[in-house]
DNA sequence: ATGCCGGGCGAAGCCCGA
């Protein structure tokens, strides 16, 4: 059975309704998982997704953060906050298993602190809530199921996914504690669906709003597809939604996907 | 070049993102 997931930071699901409504007719995903709703779940734009056929299951939070599951197929088991990170106030994590045809998919939705600047305790924030996933991924591998992390990871893995390293090098998403975070999940045994695809440099999900950054390119890649030994055996594609980018009214993050057979 | 844009909140200007 075939199913595309896809993940996506909309930047504000009440101002991007429309132009995600549109991605979606075009690239139907089965599952997408949102990001920055900025949006409390009252509020979400629901049945604009609901006529397109998506079932939703909502983590909101009024101005900042929020995450969300968009699925064509049936969602249950739906858990909101890292069970590991006891008293986040944040509304960035929220799982839930997909129902498909002759099998089962756990899904999450991932919105990780940004972590600047390096010296403040946002950074200590983001580390221990990195912790705080790599034991939970710890705990749902054990299920050896397929398991897909999806969202956006505020973390560069290397420097093939970012186009001025130097610019980078002491950044919350680039410092050596924020990538070794996020390696410590690799390691776990999950795989990240864009370099199973593809080791070309270059592949950027992110690009700033200022300074030109999309027209030059300057972009970076912190958006990731995690998933489990069982999901990844079924791997078939993986790719990112760079034109998106390029409409009017964009977020500054693009959709990226991958279909699993 | 750490606030250049863009969004939220709320009704001007500050907080936040990456």
């Amino acid at each position: 059975m075939p199913i595309k997931i896809a993940s996506w930071n909309v930047n504000s699901i009440k101002i991007r309704a429309e132009t995600v409504a549109d991605w979606l007719r075009e690239a139907q995903p089965d599952v997408l998982c949102l990001q920055e709703l900025k949006c409390e779940d009252r509020n979400f734009p629901q049945t604009i997704f609901e006529d397109l056929g998506y079932n939703l299951a909502l983590y909101g939070q009024k101005t900042y953060n929020g995450v969300a599951i968009l699925s064509k197929w049936p969602i249950s088991d739906i858990s909101r906050g890292l069970p590991t990170f006891a008293d986040d106030d944040q509304s960035r994590y929220i799982e839930a298993v997909i129902g498909l045809p002759n099998t089962a998919a756990r899904v999450a939705s991932i919105y990780l602190p940004n972590g600047n600047p390096p010296d403040s305790a946002k950074f200590d924030y983001k580390l221990r809530w990195i912790s705080a996933l790599r034991d939970h991924a710890a705990n749902l591998l054990a299920y050896e199921e397929p398991l897909i992390l999806a969202g956006d990871y505020n973390v560069i893995l290397s420097e093939a996914d970012v186009h001025d390293p130097e610019a980078w090098r002491e950044d919350a998403l680039f410092r050596i504690e924020s990538r070794h975070g996020l390696r410590s999940l690799l390691h776990l045994g999950l795989r990240d669906a864009i370099r199973l695809c593809s080791d070309e440099p270059g592949l950027y999900t992110f690009w700033d709003y200022q300074a030109g950054a999309w027209q030059k390119n300057n972009g970076i890649r912190i958006d990731h597809l995690l998933l489990s030994p069982e999901a990844a055996g079924r791997l078939r594609r993986a790719g990112i939604d760079k034109y998106v980018r390029g409409r009017e009214k964009p977020s500054d993050h693009v959709p990226v996907w991958a279909s699993l057979h």
